[in-house]
DNA sequence: CTTTTTTCTGCAAGTAGTTTGCAACTCGCA
DNA sequence: TGCGAGTTGCAAACTACTTGCAGAAAAAAG
């Protein structure tokens, strides 16, 4: 536990419950948004205030510990940065939320980059159709 | 004129003064916000109402002449549907909004309907990322 | 035309998600 | 142990968007 309380303070952080809190719900979550973070939260903490945790969300993320995603029209959802290895594939339709893996992009970014110079970040927002489910029934 | 007033009839839509006014918006603005058509329309007719703007904006779109796109983390804006020809790079550091031929996109649309039955529509959300520029200055 | 039906508009209020100011608190360090 | 900067809770503010409703105005019917 010395372990994980470095992680933080090694970012400059100090290291509060809540924020430990935080980080921990959005690390067992996979996508959450901060709403669900909070709820996570407060099941075994419920005095945290939901500010605290949007404000500790971007914290987290300015250093580089999360990172949020938009999987949809609403608002963000986070992640915590090391999980960040996949596409969504978000069906307009149904709203399900399909996973794959980014090499599945690696060329359309190289050609972005080769192109246009434009550095992708493909994870940030998701890529957004019909998902097959969908197809068949129409 | 007839023909332009049929454009709207067509599709079973009353033709009001809101609501062309509220299209030609669209269609002379290219990426617009809804705040942005309404000040628009209101450069020559002051009274019209933001929630006029924003219904019709979404019956426009529910008839398919009009389509939204997200640019940011913000809102949407909104195109004319025939001009929703290229994809949007966004970068996520000076905010500029740079454009890409669809068909940048279409091997990768190509492998994700191949393997997932995914269809994309790869204007729908932006691609996020680091211009140019900004890779250049850091 | 005029009447009737139906859709649309303006307005005001409401909602969802997120941010901010501020006083009180507490973490890390001397 | 005590200090100061960073952090928290709370209330209020804010942004983007939606909704209910009553009156206005298109279009359809007569
Ligand atoms: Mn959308
Ligand atoms: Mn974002
Ligand atoms: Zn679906
Ligand atoms: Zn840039």
């Amino acid at each position: 536990m010395v372990d994980k309380n470095q992680e933080l303070r090694d970012k400059g952080l100090r290291l509060t419950p809540q924020r430990q809190l935080v980080l921990q719900a959005v690390r067992e979550l996979g996508h959450a948004t901060p709403e669900e973070v909070a709820e996570k939260v407060r099941s075994t903490h419920p005095g945290i205030n939901l500010s605290t945790v949007y404000r500790n969300l971007e914290t987290l993320e300015n250093v580089g510990l999360v990172q949020h995603t938009h999987l949809g029209h609403g608002g963000a959802t986070y992640h915590a940065a090391e999980e960040l290895t996949h596409l969504h594939l978000v069906c307009g339709k149904c709203g399900s939320v399909g996973d794959a893996p980014i090499e599945t992009a690696a060329s359309f970014v190289n050609t972005l980059i080769d192109e246009y110079g434009f550095k992708t970040d493909v994870t940030h927002f998701a890529i957004y159709g019909t998902c097959e489910n969908c197809t068949a029934k129409s």
